[in-house]
RNA sequence: GCGCUCGUAGCUCAGUAGGAUAGAGCAUUGGAUUUCUAAUCCAAGGGUCCCAGGUUCGAAUCCUGGCGGGCGUACCA
């Protein structure tokens, strides 16, 4: 039984209040705790001062309480320093230390999910960064997790593909930069088909040979996926991204026919002007779900039913996770609408985890007619502007190198998580490279600064102790560190990667004041030590919180 | 039209189950370095929490109705 549940339990059996509203307070100045009165006041119809008597008197042979204060009808409650500073420390340690079991179940989860046939752009970088740092956040958590990518790599626009290649294309040079190469040839077929209309015959009879998977076209196809993937991956490096299966439109493929005669055998499907829809109840003001257009060609609805069936009756999901747009909210309501007519069993499994659109101010990087903007040029352009400000600095080349990348790809990343996911961003490098203030480098500088002084101190940083003296200045750290499960379980919950992001700020802004406020290798050499240790373990919780991130530490700044 | 979503300081955003004086960063102004990295810290100014009702002892937070922005709304994904 923890404290809270003590005092609880205390006031439950030895006075008339059973609905206790007891609040642990965050920053200092109004106790540990507070008990809640207006609600006992209103119930009991006794005056506060007497509700606060009673549950004082009640709880007055608890040795750990050193005060209590009545305040604007809130009843504060201070614990007595050693007490709290004890189970803070225990906490703050045993959170560093022990390895959660992964015993809460199977999540899956769906992000990044680029098309191969088309540029890998900006547009999949929240996808990409909030979906992988979610994988990371409900493994810490104690889920296993799966994670999947499901990359467009089906359907006519490979005809196209394949079509540009066989007259156009160079293999060279789609093996140097397939993302752009591939693009090159989309839009030159399309620029050629504006003249030769034949060109179209062409596209659909060649993705009906690879369906037939003739040899030519399917070792074709296979080349381009192949190599897309790998320099697809060269970016997922960069950002820390990882998954575990790359399962794309086309391994669904097979299984399609199947998925479509259970939801016929269910009696859920219907011929709705042509074409075979699943409609909903009223009330639900859904239009149908398209699965089948009416030339018989499927739908993406179709695939994605296909697919969430699959990981839930063979991959044995308990939870699927969609990291997808917004835009797509409609689309994910009803695909997931539809699983469930075909399963009760499935309500309540799949999650869409939306997220609102990038914004452009700026004008070099705005989205103009047919203006990509590629996920690797984001990252390349604010890798060389840090660059740009670090070399005024006296840095080696190497130094450079490893810091422009850290803390440009950082400064990515960070812009990205750092607000509610459903809100949009404003997409401006001001923002973005901005090195100052809620930013990642500013958590990057706090972690190098940190290590510069362990360093310093000779310190050996691989284990967490906790220190032999407690000091006034570490207690809004402590307090913030004890929090870290909770936070990350609230994270975890909403899907909210800056809910992490915002802990992480707060944390870097607790040692910033203590380094202003004490000198950390001052003279007495117990005191030194002790700040050691403390410096040491909010060193651990952020690079616990980066490495979440997908966010790396440069050697120096 | 209907559905979803957002609206908090000049700008960008936090605000945990409805609780005390609504908080940060940027920008502005002033201050801190013979000292462990000043990409830091301390301080000041700056608010009809879009509007109007309602529920409540108590509302930025919940409900209803407006207003404004974004997205979606049958054969693209």
């Amino acid at each position: 039984m923890n404290f809270e549940e003590k005092i609880l339990k205390i006031i439950k059996d030895n006075t008339e209040y059973k609905n206790i509203i007891l609040k642990k307070q965050k920053t200092g100045g109004f106790g540990d705790y507070s008990i809640i009165l207006f609600p006992l006041a209103k119930s009991s119809g006794k005056q506060i001062e007497i509700i606060s008597d009673e549950i004082k008197k009640a709880l007055n042979n608890i040795e750990e309480i050193s005060d209590y204060e009545l305040i604007n009808g809130f009843l504060n409650i201070s614990i007595k320093k050693d007490v709290l500073n004890d189970r803070m420390w225990k906490k703050a340690i045993s959170i560093l230390q022990i390895k959660k079991e992964k015993n809460r179940g199977k999540v899956i989860i769906d992000y990044s999910s680029p098309n191969i046939a088309k540029p890998f752009s900006i547009g999949h970088l929240r996808s990409t960064i909030i979906g992988n740092i979610l994988a990371n956040i409900y493994e810490e958590t104690g889920f296993e997790v799966l994670r999947v990518n499901h990359i467009g790599d089906w359907g006519t626009q490979f005809g196209k593909v394949i079509v540009g290649i066989q007259k156009w294309g160079n293999l060279k040079k789609i093996e140097l930069d397939p993302v752009k190469e591939l693009l090159a040839l989309y839009v030159k077929f399309h620029e050629e088909q504006a003249i030769y209309p034949e060109l179209d015959d062409e596209a659909r009879e060649a993705f009906r040979k690879l369906e037939n998977k003739e040899k030519e076209y399917y070792e074709l196809w296979q080349y381009i996926v192949r190599v897309s993937i790998e320099n697809i991956e060269k970016t997922y490096k960069r950002l820390g991204v990882k998954f575990d299966r790359y399962m794309g439109e086309s391994f669904y493929e097979p299984f399609m026919e199947k998925t479509m005669q259970r939801l016929v055998d269910a009696e859920l499907v219907k011929e709705s002007q042509g074409a075979w829809v699943v409609e909903f109840d009223e009330k639900t003001k859904m239009p149908p779900c398209l699965l089948r257009k009416k030339d018989k060609a499927s739908l993406y609805a179709l695939r994605d039913v296909t697919a969430l069936l699959y990981r839930i009756e063979e991959l044995k999901g308990n939870k699927l996770l969609y990291v997808v747009g917004n835009e797509q909210k409609l689309h994910f309501a009803q695909v997931f609408k539809v699983c469930e007519k075909l399963n009760k069993d499935f309500i309540g499994i799949m999650e869409h985890v939306g997220f609102g659109l990038y914004k452009f101010k700026d004008s070099k990087m705005s989205t103009r007619k047919g203006n990509v903007i590629f996920m690797e040029d984001v990252l390349d352009e604010a890798c060389i502007k840090v660059r740009e400000i670090m070399e005024e600095r006296d840095f080696s080349k190497t130094e450079l190198d490893d810091i422009s990348e850290k803390v440009g790809t950082g400064a990515v990343i960070f812009n990205d998580i750092s607000s509610d996911r459903n809100k949009d961003v404003d997409f401006s490098w001001d923002k973005v490279l901005d090195l100052n203030g809620e930013t990642a480098p500013y958590i990057q500088y706090t972690a190098v600064r940190i290590k510069s002084i362990l360093k310093k101190a000779e310190f050996n940083s691989d284990n967490v102790n906790r220190p032999c003296m407690d000091f006034e200045e570490y207690s809004d750290t402590l307090r913030h560190v004890e929090d870290f499960e909770n936070m990350l379980e609230r994270a975890r919950e909403k899907n909210q990667p800056h809910i992490l992001a915002g802990f992480l700020i707060s944390l870097c802004g607790y040692f910033n004041s203590f380094y202003n406020k004490k000198r950390v290798l001052c003279e007495e050499k117990e005191e030194r030590d002790s700040h050691v240790e403390f410096i040491n373990v909010i060193l651990k919780y952020i690079e616990k919180g980066l490495d979440i991130l997908g966010i790396k530490i440069p050697e120096k700044m």
